[in-house]
DNA sequence: CCTGAAATCAGTAGGGA
DNA sequence: TCCCTACTGATTTCAGG
C-alpha cells in the first residue's frame, strides 16, 4: 500500500498560491499562472510538474453541475451491516453507478453514502437494493453548500481555530 | 437564484464522451480531446464551451492528496440543532476552514459536515467548538473511495440528437 | 530561475455535407 | 445545423546560461 507522506513542510508560499490558482481554474494556462504568482512561465511550469511528481497533485477534474445532468437528487445514507456482510457489501456498492461517494466510518453506521439520483422516484430501488446488507438510514440533500477548497488557511494554520 | 435547467436531453453521445475525458483529465488539450472522440480540435473546442454556456460545466478544478498535505484525517460530523440555532449555526460552519463541505440534510441530525484534519488531536477543538449550536455525532473516516466521475452510465435521457 | 527557439495548441474564417 | 481544413497568434517544452 502507498505510504502516503506529508510534504507539506516542502512547500512555500508559492506552491500553495500555485495550488489555489489551479483550484480556482484547473485550466489556467501556465502562463497566466506564473503571472499570478510572480515567476516566469518555465519556472511555473517545473513548480506544477513537481507538485504532481511528489504526489500533492493527483489530477485535474471538471465541475459537473448534476442538475443539468437531470440528477437533481442527491442522497446521503448510512447503513450499518454485520461484520461478515461487511465485505461483500462494500464490493457491491463500489458497483452501483448512482453511489457516488462510498466512505467506512467508524461507529455502528460503518458505511455512508452519498447517491446521485434523477429523483425521489429511483430512490426507491436503490433503498432496497441496499437494504440487502444492513439497515439503512436515508437523508436527502436539502441544499448543498459548494466544496471548500483546501486552501492556506488549512495547510499552514493547521488545527488553526479563531483565536 | 437557481433556475437550474435539466439540458441532459441536448446532450448526446460525444458531449459525454468529452465529459468523461475532461473528468480523468481537465487539463487535456483541446485538440487530444478531439483526437479521443472523433472530432477536429475546432469542433470539440465549441462543444466543450457550449457545455460551458449551457450549465453543464460548472469549472474546472485540481485534484489533491491531503495527506500529503499534512491533513491526512477526514471527519464526519453530524449536528442536531434547534430551529432558531439553525441559521447562525450553518453561517459560523461556513466560515471555519476546517468544515471542507456542508449540506443540509432532511431529518433531526439537519446538518452533516466533513472536516479535514491533520491529525484527531485537532478534533478536539472543533468538536467543542460546534457543540456549541447542538448535539453533535461524530465519525472519523477510515477509508474513502476515489469519488466516481458523473458517467454515461448515470447520465440517462440522452435523446440521441446524433449518434 | 531566466531567456530564446521549435513544436504544439487554440481561436477564427471560409467552405461543404 | 454541424463539421472540416487552413491560417494566425498564443502556449508549452526544451535547450543553454
Amino acid at each position: 500500500m502507498a505510504t502516503v507522506r506529508d510534504v507539506s513542510s516542502k512547500l512555500d508560499s508559492i506552491d500553495i498560491a500555485l495550488i489555489e490558482a489551479l483550484q480556482a481554474n484547473a485550466r489556467t494556462p501556465i502562463a497566466e499562472l506564473g503571472r499570478k504568482v510572480g515567476l516566469s512561465q518555465p519556472a511555473a511550469s517545473e513548480r506544477v510538474r513537481r507538485l504532481e511528481d511528489i504526489g500533492v497533485i493527483v489530477g485535474y477534474g471538471v465541475r459537473l453541475d448534476p442538475a443539468a445532468l437531470g440528477l437533481a437528487t442527491e442522497v446521503s445514507m448510512r447503513v450499518r451491516t454485520s461484520f461478515d456482510r461487511f465485505r461483500p457489501c462494500v464490493e457491491h456498492l463500489k458497483g452501483v453507478p448512482e453511489v457516488v461517494q462510498l466512505r467506512r466510518l467508524t461507529g455502528e453506521e460503518c458505511l455512508d453514502l452519498t447517491v446521485r439520483l434523477p429523483d425521489t422516484v429511483a430512490l426507491e430501488a436503490v433503498i432496497d437494493d441496499i437494504g440487502r446488507f444492513g439497515d439503512v438510514r436515508t437523508a436527502v440533500v436539502l441544499h448543498a453548500e459548494p466544496p471548500k477548497p483546501l486552501g492556506r488557511t488549512l495547510i499552514r494554520g493547521c488545527g488553526a481555530r479563531r483565536a
